[in-house]
DNA sequence: TTGATTGCAAAGCATTTGCATGCTA
DNA sequence: TAGCATGCAAATGCTTTGCAATCAA
């Protein structure tokens, strides 16, 4: 925090706490893991993380990779996110703030965005039915600018481009 | 819609006219199995739906019901929908209003609801950043009344009841 | 008769787990 | 040294597909 240069000492300071106070142990693959996590800003699923990690060191394995990412999000340093193709991603959550996604059909392309007055509402809904939130779940599917561009050039010709999330009439994907 | 008697005769016809138009044919089990989705007004999982079916045609199998709400589901008569523990539900969707769900992660209690407010205000994210909005899909997470009460009374006793949804920081499940 | 449909079995795919070995505290 | 962590391989769970037999049009 007090540096420019990026060097996660509060993450990895909370990463350590955690894993005292579960009585974990400190591990050479945990710490690289996390390191190259935080380093990484994209959406990465396990498998991503994977082959990020085994660049570095070719001896860490997928089942590490998957317990750790499940690790960090119990620590609260990352959250997983599903976006509609089957798999689980994992996102940087510590001292990030709350956001939904907004998701290209066509080219994947994910956009974070944060609205103080859907939130609102949301509570408001919740209490009518006498809920109790804890968390939720939006997503705005859609075409983003570029594809949409790209869509109107193309008048219908179809796109070789294959869409990551494949949408019908699914909610909740 | 002239009788209450629900006889489903429009959302029959739907399925007859798609099955036309598509160069498909009529079958015996695609019309059982699209009277039980029609008969059951909860979500039902292809695996769900093959036991009502089973019930009353055991020769029936897993893929044509399967496939069949897929069918459905291109028919618009059927709309996929995700809770989070993995499964595709099917709910009905032809005549019904668009809607959002809220669930309670402690007994999978669904709720329907629908808020014009968000709606509006999705539309206007999505414009902000240049996306043609084509579906959303926003789930609410949190403890139902009866939930509730009942974790108000155990104080903190662990429930004997397996949640239907695991609920850490996700997003998108 | 033609070609769509069915249902079994098996393949896919991502996730999760069992277990022997390795390593931290 | 005790027991958590690792990584391989295999199991799991749900979804999807190949294929031969069946059936609608």
């Amino acid at each position: 925090m007090t540096s420019v240069k990026k060097d996660f000492e509060t993450e990895k300071q909370v990463f350590s706490e955690h894993i005292q106070k579960a009585g974990l142990r400190h591990t050479a693959q945990r710490d690289l893991i996390l390191e190259i996590f935080l380093r990484t800003e994209e959406h990465l699923s396990s498998e991503d993380l994977y082959w990020l990690v085994h660049k570095e060191d070719s001896s860490v394995g997928h089942t590490t990779v998957y317990r750790t990412l499940k690790l960090l999000t119990d620590a609260g340093l990352a959250r997983e996110v599903r976006f509609g193709d089957g798999k689980t991603y994992y996102e940087h959550h510590y001292n990030h703030e709350h956001h939904d996604h907004m998701i290209c059909t066509e080219c994947g392309k994910v956009v974070e965005f944060f609205s103080p007055e859907i939130e609102a509402l949301q509570e408001k809904v919740a209490a009518e039915y006498g809920f109790k939130l804890t968390h939720h779940s939006m997503r705005i599917l859609g075409l983003c600018e570029d594809c949409l561009t790209r869509e109107k050039e193309l008048n219908g010709a179809a796109s070789g481009a294959q869409p990551r999330v494949r949408v019908k009439s699914v909610v909740g994907i």
